[in-house]
DNA sequence: CCAAATATGGAACGATCGGTCCATATGTGG
DNA sequence: CCACATATGGACCGATCGTTCCATATTTGG
């Protein structure tokens, strides 16, 4: 079948080293040498195998996207209820104050607000990510209404942007080294809107 | 008094130029040459001048810092009220959506994200113009509930934390290309909270 | 066991990075 | 007008960037 020298590594593992490098520098600030290291590849075998060092990242950013809306969506259909799962979405985000894992951010907002507005296909697959991040935050709200938790009254498309908007805001908060406390507190006061009936008018 | 030849540029009109490249590019992209090629010095000005790209950063910020905090806390000043300055202060923000100013973001935001939990001077000077932003959100705040726009039960440092959450999340939706219906909306929920007595407990 | 095909290691490429150095220009105080 | 001091232009530095190339290793089909 298979003609050839055959690869001596795994393309889901390189890959998935390539992603966590991408997510801990961003593009641009992750060199080759960092890529190669963390794969435990040749340069070769790097440009035989994922073409150049966009299309690397593309793949990373794609396989993350991928498992975190998979996370996401599971987490919802496991949730006693969508306005729980968003509790907790936020909340354990808060919790991850101070740790590692806050320094890392996430990657979709961080290639997001890296790439910003530039033409290219990684600044498009982030702005792509980032749509659908919004667009899981509008199934869930959608779901909450459903569920009597959130006023049928309020905008699903608004408040899924709110919600979007929360999350960015939190990572960027927790990134700069934010406490628990002042994440828990702005956690609770964003989902507080969630609860409440929209104003008159 | 002066001996030796006087430079030939203005180091307050130069230092403004490095700063519009710092915004633009971020702290590591913006590089040498954009520099120079912006201040419209040379080389050794610039090292003679400002020392290093590091220092050159950080008298940017420092500038930039002072720059937004005057021009803030003059809107506090002037508006009619602390609750209409946030109003306007979050509602213009979500207008520049599109625009090439929304692109740019804010250099505090932008650097605070690039920097993050880095030991560094310049990571340290972004987070402290974080906290400086947030001090901002806090006075405003404490104003708004002596004038009774706020209640009083609320927490001020919650609410400040909040609305700098709120910022950097509207602030990272504007550079991903965010329209202004949708940046509109999130602000409207986010300011929505302000207004709203605390839920019991 | 040989030929074809693919993978790999590593040298090398030109470009660019931040930063230094030196010759020269351009001022001022004596 | 000369000596000194500072500024400037530009060559240059070693390091690193992403990428290419080639010789070599390693496999399978015949």
């Amino acid at each position: 079948m298979t003609r050839g020298r055959p690869i001596a590594f795994s393309p889901d593992q390189a890959t998935s080293a390539a992603m966590r490098v991408f997510w801990q520098y961003g593009f641009e600030a992750a060199s080759t040498r960092d890529l190669l290291e963390a794969m435990s590849i040749s340069r070769s075998s790097l440009y035989q195998a994922f073409g150049n060092k966009e299309q690397l990242f593309l793949e990373s950013l794609r396989r993350y996207r991928e498992a975190l809306l998979a996370r996401l969506q599971r987490r919802l259909d496991t949730a006693p209820s969508a306005m729980s799962c968003l509790e907790t979405l936020f909340g354990d985000t808060a919790d991850e104050a101070g740790s590692e894992r806050a320094a890392l951010g996430c990657l979709i907002f961080n290639s997001a607000t890296e790439l910003g507005q530039r033409g290219d296909p990684p600044a498009e697959h982030a702005r792509e990510s980032l749509a659908a991040i919004n667009a899981f935050f509008q199934r869930a709200v959608l779901q909450a209404q459903a569920e009597g938790d959130i006023a049928l009254e309020r905008d699903t498309e608004a408040l899924a942007g709110y919600l979007t908007m929360g999350m960015a805001g939190l990572r960027t908060l927790l990134k700069s080294g934010a406490d628990a406390r002042q994440a828990r507190q702005s956690v609770d006061l964003l989902l507080e809107t969630l609860k409440r009936p929209p104003p008159d008018g």
